[in-house]
DNA sequence: AAGTCTCG
DNA sequence: AGAC
């Protein structure tokens, strides 16, 4: 068993890449302030913590969730919504941190899409295991605003593909640190994350934490 | 259907 | 990979 250096995306090389029109992966872009993002996510889910939100259809989702700012995604068996307020507490989301404001908008803008103020944060943990199936991010009223999603922890293969489901899907093994944008013609595309495979991250241990910045009005 | 199951 |  030969250790892998590149696994951690500790020594990766940094970059771009090009997934299609308005989508690319920025390798890297958030590993040299990873240690900071995830201080704050210890606080905000201190505050609010993870947990396993039900689909409309009943079931468990496999990866754990909270939210920071103004809005979060909640998901029950009556919809999907953004709501203002945590339902396992009453209380307000965390407010975003303005490390998080100014990361989404700094990788925002390196893809092209100036003035990137999100006012929603999704926090998903995925422990070994864990994956989300093809979907769409179209519970935003502004679709003008691009997503913004941060990796950090263990490795995953993120799954990228059209307009409809049925579309073929590219696959994209996203390391800690690595951001993916997309926006304008690919706003709306089907994406999702394949099973996390076991393993241990130096900073997260077993588990990898991914940031969706939107911008739900 | 942001999941689960079944078939190749 | 596809059906539901």
């Amino acid at each position: 068993m030969t250790p892998d250096l590149f696994d951690h995306g500790d020594e990766a090389p940094t970059g771009r890449e090009a997934l299609a029109p308005g989508a690319l992966v920025l390798r890297g872009f958030a590993r040299n302030q990873a240690e900071g993002l995830v201080a704050e996510i210890d606080a905000i889910c201190a505050r609010a913590p993870f947990r396993h939100m039900l689909t409309p259809g009943g079931q468990r989702m496999s990866a754990a969730m909270t939210n920071c700012g103004p809005l979060g995604w909640v998901s029950d068996r009556r919809g999907y919504r953004y709501q203002a307020v945590d339902p396992d507490s009453g209380k307000p989301w965390p407010p975003m941190p303005g490390a998080f404001l100014r990361l989404a908008a700094d990788a925002a803008a390196e893809a092209g899409f100036a003035g990137f103020v999100p006012d929603a944060c999704l926090i998903n943990r995925y422990e070994p295991g864990a994956r989300m199936s093809l979907h769409q991010d179209r519970d935003e009223r502004d679709l003008s605003a691009p997503i913004v999603s941060v990796s950090l922890g263990l490795p995953a293969i993120f799954l990228f593909g059209g307009p409809n489901r049925s579309d073929r899907a590219e696959r994209v093994l996203l390391l800690h640190g690595d951001v993916v944008v997309w926006g304008g013609p690919s706003r709306l595309r089907f994406h999702g994350i394949l099973p996390v495979k076991e393993g241990a991250h130096a900073l997260l241990g077993r588990q990898r934490i991914n940031l969706t910045f939107r911008k739900t009005a």
